[in-house]
DNA sequence: TAACGGAACTTAATCGATTTAGTCTCGTAA
DNA sequence: TTACGAGACTAAATCGATTAAGTTCCGTTA
């Protein structure tokens, strides 16, 4: 096995102290040509690389994001970290990934264990209970010791923070406005329970668009269920009684699952798609793109909220300390989308 | 701001010198009990805990795991994680996780980045571009610097490290026999070229599977793919015409994407799935199971690859070093989820 | 009373790097 | 001849922790 090199084990083997291969390397002007010149031939002889361990306890800077979702078996938070990925790399940052399962308790020992010299900052998208609880102690905790946090997605009010979201209503909107464009005009939405925020702004959008056309709003077509992540029995049964029981000519979904279901119940009413009843949903992940019939979706661009996020951290990180601290929250834009689960436009 | 505690800090505040602080927190009977109590009530009450970079340049161990995986946007990797993530949770280990994008170069600046202290070992699954490439001399240069490498899913031979593997031939042959119980005499099997290891295997799984049954394989009933990680405009073609020209009653394929495709091509020839031709696919995911009809899948149980590998790194990173090495590779079973696209099996 | 020993601390080395503050040796100018 | 300064290094402090190796003080014993 052979030890990694160090400063001092150059410095023995050159018979030099450690401070000139340090300034050597650095190409310091304090050390003659010659001795420079023979210092970097040798690390570069044996590929010298500096520990980053050390570099980071002498500089209190571990250039090392910390990112803490819900849940990462999700195709959109794989699309986000994706983007922090690509961003972070091409600023020589690294990335910590850590998972609260939606668990108060995680997410916070998560933090607590990075927060200790690990990471310079945070991303995080807080989980569900964190949510329910409204307990950010662990959030403001770190904030007070310096260490700049982006919130994306799913974000709360009243942290000293920069946010990331997506335009949920806009978004919404954007699908419900193409169905009533293609004709639609009994449009129902199936969302979440309005204490989940984007379930909550959806919904807005949703009977936002349908104010624009002069459209009635229906309670009796507007379905919450409690649960936005995953599809249980009690939301398919709803959702099988939601569809059968309304007349409805076009559906919007607040996620993929939703529509993947309501698209098979339609079909078993033996009704068409899109020709009896449109069908849009929100987020653009593998099952809107492979579904027969593929689903027209609204696209979330997790790539660019990622890649949002990381920026606004990294940017936080450099700026001088003294800097007057502003925070803003970003919006990234949603775009449609079109499939085969929606008619086309009608024009005039 | 409030700037963290340390040693020093307690030290002077309390007016004891720096190791009687870090004794008195470690309870050594050096310190006699009334100057443990005050310092571990002092420590308690400003919340001290020790810098985590701090003990890793001492200690010369990060208690990080990097991970270095070829895309995360990607059911089975994100299943994976989740498990790597659990089983280092457990054992008090942080992930790094770095993207190769399936390019070697990235790969290889990733690893060395990761490898300047910032991580105890490794687990990856090289990128396609790296075993292409046959080059592995970042590999073996963690290694040979001491730095435990665990493989899983795609693996490489000839490196000196633990690997965990899907029994890919046993789980394709499972699929494969289910069909052929279920009354299925022609079957043909959308795979990849024989230089993806996973997809050379499930081949092989599938002609054992028909020669148990004394089947005759028949060359035209194998289509090879190019690319077994997205579904190309080239790669629908082959499908389409592979489907349409071949008189099949039962198609196993090598990832959900091929089998969702096929899936639409069936149903486009007016046959129905599973009376016509069944349909069994590798990897249960999202689109197996959504999928209308929702697909009989071969499971490979992600997570518990994933856990098995952060279980097999952190006991090499664990056990003494001068114990002899050893490499084991392991393997995780799969199992057969059956859905709507496949038939009952016959009984006799 | 000298010496030994233990209790309770402190000093200093160490991990691997950076950087400020010396030190030493010449050459040149007063 | 002295002294000043530049050139080329080295020593030592620092980041925050741990720990082996001192030190100091006091009580006990020969």
């Amino acid at each position: 096995m052979k030890r990694k090199l160090t400063l001092k084990s150059i410095a023995k083997e050159l018979g030099v102290s450690i401070s000139t291969v340090s300034k050597a390397l650095r190409d310091s002007p304090e050390i003659s040509e010659e001795t420079r010149e023979k210092i970097k031939a040798y690390a570069k002889l044996y590929n010298y690389k500096p520990n980053n361990i050390a570099l980071s306890l002498k500089n209190r800077k571990t250039n090392t994001i910390g990112v803490i979702i819900p849940q990462i078996v999700h195709h959109f938070f794989t699309t986000v970290i994706q983007g922090i990925e690509q961003e972070a790399r091409e600023k020589n940052y690294n990335v910590i990934i850590c998972l609260s399962n939606n668990d108060f308790d995680k997410e916070v020992l998560n933090m607590e264990l990075l927060a200790n010299g690990s990471t310079d900052g945070f991303i995080l998208s807080v989980s569900k209970e964190t949510m329910l609880k409204e307990d950010y102690h662990h959030l403001n905790e770190v904030i007070e010791q310096g260490m700049p946090v982006v919130m994306f997605d799913r974000v709360v009010e009243g942290i000293q923070c920069d946010r990331v979201l997506i335009d949920d209503k806009e978004g919404a909107k954007k699908g419900v406005t193409h169905m009533i464009r293609s004709g639609c005009r009994k449009i129902g939405i199936i969302t979440s329970e309005d204490y989940v925020s984007v379930g909550r702004l959806r919904t807005e959008g949703y009977l936002d668009a349908l104010d624009d056309f002069g459209i009635e709003p229906d309670d009796k077509r507007i379905l919450k269920l409690d649960n936005i992540d995953d599809l249980s029995d009690k939301s398919k049964k709803r959702i099988e009684e939601f569809i059968t029981k309304n007349d409805l000519d076009g559906v919007f979904t607040v996620n993929e699952l939703f529509a993947v279901h309501a698209s098979r119940v339609i079909s078993g009413l033996g009704k068409k798609i899109p020709d009896d009843i449109s069908l849009v949903c929100f987020t653009d992940g593998q099952l809107s793109e492979h579904a027969v019939p593929s689903l027209t979706a609204v696209s979330q661009h997790g790539e660019e909220m990622g890649r949002k996020a990381a920026a606004m951290l990294i940017n936080k990180l450099e700026s001088p300390e003294d800097e007057e601290e502003e925070y803003s929250t970003a919006y990234i834009d949603t775009s449609l989308v079109e499939r085969e689960s929606t008619k086309e436009v009608i024009k005039r």
